[in-house]
RNA sequence: GCGCCUGUAGCUCAGCUGGAUAGAGCAACUGCCUUCUAAGCAGUAGGCCAGAGGUUCGAGUCCUCUCAGGCGCGCCA
């Protein structure tokens, strides 16, 4: 579980410099705890700044009154003479500087090899549950890219806790009891009465896209039978045959977009088990409900909502919020200790009124955690494509998956911070495949295999595993690369906690980065045994790591390409 | 009007929760396949981090204001 950033913050942290900390503020006279300073370790910029760096004399400095060098060459005194350290250098304005020794690294790479995940993935869920819900789409019509944007960042995400350690649940909650779907309903029942050359209205905020007509035809060839009906029957038939149709289309889309969910929490369920009303009951228990003008209201501004919300209208009819506060509450109840949201960027006024949900029912504000993902533009060579929500205009996720295929996509989706603009070029993505970073990645991956491949031919008595090789037979570039490999842990635990796949997708892409120009100059296997063992182990430290990686963004590490 | 997000190279975006001289890809120009895959490599260029103040040893990062863009402010969903 040892790594080159864990080793400095638990080898040299928490024991020998926190110890070396610890007597040199003793000595201050103030009355500052020292357990409040937090020791900083970070990667240095530039190469002759060591592997490691922390600014910590310079953040003590204002506390024990010293300068900062004078600080710095206290806790180098009280540390030098560490076996793993090649050397310990004081620079700049008080950075202290430490370099690893090249038997320290080369060991950790021999781990790294040896234990793999357990390597590389750090425990920092410790077992804790956490409930991530996205997508969510309303069973109304076909997954469209934003959709697409939120289930990669949600599996992604998904993946990245659960290898950090949490037990992951992934929900999709249904709409399935609201306007919406009363909407999808009339609009196919309008269509199905048009194909059977009735003129019948068709709704005024109707879904318009084709997909509705062929949702009617489809019910007409199913039921040819239907003999006298009375309309509200048929339309209940239709909305109940429609809406499981587009569910079942979209668990497609997700299905063979690669992503999976663990639990689907229909609305209507919620009605059913009478959630929606003892959720109601509970908040008024608690005192945050009131009547007004003939409507029930909760009072959100208690927990910094700009006003209060309605949850009972006049006429009797629940608002949206309603269900939305039974759910979460249902989340609560059901134990996790993080729950995590994965919303539309154009929802967010929407956060604070769930968070005072949260907190009304006595749990802090940031129990809930929500992940807001911006809109995506596609763009086709350079000229955004148009859609008109109005017109049923719009590109559907399986269209794009189907041209320029899902692990593309996916990797484009991670390819930024999610509540950041992201925009796609399809004609880049697809026709230029070398502009586009997932195959740099992918064929690294597939470059080391074919390496293995030759290598099983050619070097006799090779194994992939062999760890037993002679560090000091790699150079500096292969250094530089063993050095990037260590660090993964650090960024990944960075990543996982700040809830952020992207991290690992701009990880991989700078170590691919490394690996082609390395590949390029040097041959792995050669008439030089030890040194054809030494590199293979560092080929497959870095297979190891680019597969993890991957995984983690759901993307294909191929064999070959 | 109020609130949230964004503003970094020509374009698309990173920047490790405040650290040292600001990073990548693409686009542009020039080279490299009798070698483990050219989906690759080598080289050249590009900046008032929107602007102005402030906080401190130190700011792209935190605070205030201004400007620009996006989004949200219903007893709609």
């Amino acid at each position: 579980m040892s790594n080159l950033h864990k080793i400095a913050q638990i080898r040299l942290n928490l024991t020998v410099m926190e110890k070396a900390l610890r007597g040199i503020l003793l000595k201050a006279a103030g009355s500052q705890r020292p357990e409040a300073v937090r020791i900083e370790i970070e990667t240095p910029k530039e190469e002759g700044f060591g592997d490691l760096s922390t600014p910590i004399a310079m953040s003590l400095s204002k506390i024990l009154k010293k300068p900062p060098r004078k600080i710095a060459e206290d806790i180098v005194n009280e540390i030098k003479g560490q076996a793993i350290f090649e050397k310990i250098e004081i620079a700049g304005p008080g950075f202290i500087n430490f370099t690893f020794t090249k038997q320290f690294l080369c060991n950790e790479l021999k781990q790294l090899i040896e234990q793999k995940e357990i390597f590389l993935a750090e425990d920092i869920g410790k077992g804790k549950k956490v409930q991530i819900e996205f997508v969510s789409a309303n069973p109304t019509g076909p997954l469209h890219l934003g959709h697409g944007r939120g289930a990669a960042l949600g599996a992604a995400l998904s993946n990245l806790l659960n290898e950090a350690g949490y037990a992951v649940e992934r929900e999709f909650y249904i709409n399935d009891a609201g306007r919406q779907v009363k909407l999808l309903g009339m609009s196919v029942f309008a269509k199905y009465k048009q194909l059977q050359g009735i003129d019948y209205p068709f709704p005024d905020d109707g879904y318009k896209g084709d997909y509705i007509e062929d949702i009617a035809e489809e019910f007409r060839v199913k039921n040819p039978d239907l003999g006298v009906i009375d309309n509200d029957k048929l339309l209940e038939q239709i909305t109940d045959f429609a809406y499981k149709k587009m569910l079942a289309e979209i668990k497609k889309d997700l299905e063979d977009f690669g992503v999976l969910f663990d639990t689907w929490q229909s609305e209507l369920e919620l009605y059913k088990s009478n959630a929606v009303q003892q959720a109601i009951d509970d908040l008024k228990a608690r005192g945050y409900i009131f009547e007004e003008e003939g409507a029930i209201w909760f009072k959100s501004t208690a927990f910094g909502d700009d006003k209060d919300r309605v949850i009972i209208k006049k006429d009797g009819d629940y608002t949206y919020f309603t269900p939305d506060i039974a759910y979460h509450r249902k989340k609560i109840l059901k134990g996790f200790d993080e729950i995590i949201d994965i919303w539309g960027a154009d929802h967010h006024g929407y956060v604070p009124r769930m968070q005072a949900v949260i907190e009304a029912l006595g749990y802090p504000k940031d129990h809930l955690r929500v992940l807001l993902v911006q809109m995506v533009t596609l763009l086709r060579g350079g000229k955004p494509v148009q859609m008109s929500k109005r017109a049923g205009e719009f590109i559907t996720l399986r269209e794009v998956m189907d041209e320029i295929g899902a692990d593309t996509t996916k990797f484009l989706f991670l390819t930024r911070r999610s509540d950041s603009h992201l925009e796609v070029d399809i004609e880049t993505a697809k026709v230029q495949s070398s502009e586009n970073p997932v195959y740099y990645v992918q064929y690294a991956h597939a470059r080391i295999n074919s390496i293995f491949e030759k290598a099983r031919q050619e070097v006799i008595g090779y194994r992939q595993e062999e760890i037993d090789f002679n560090g000091d037979l790699f150079n500096d570039e292969e250094m530089r690369i063993v050095k990037k490999l260590l660090l993964y842990p650090a960024m990944f635990g960075n990543a996982a906690s700040a809830h952020e796949p992207h991290r690992i997708t701009f990880y991989l892409q700078e170590l691919a980065g490394m690996f082609h120009p390395y590949y390029h100059r040097h041959k792995v296997i050669s008439e030089d045994t030890e040194v054809t063992k030494a590199r293979l182990a560092l080929c497959e430290a870095i297979r190891i790591v680019l597969k993890h990686g991957l995984k983690i963004l759901g993307v294909k590490a191929p064999e070959r390409m």
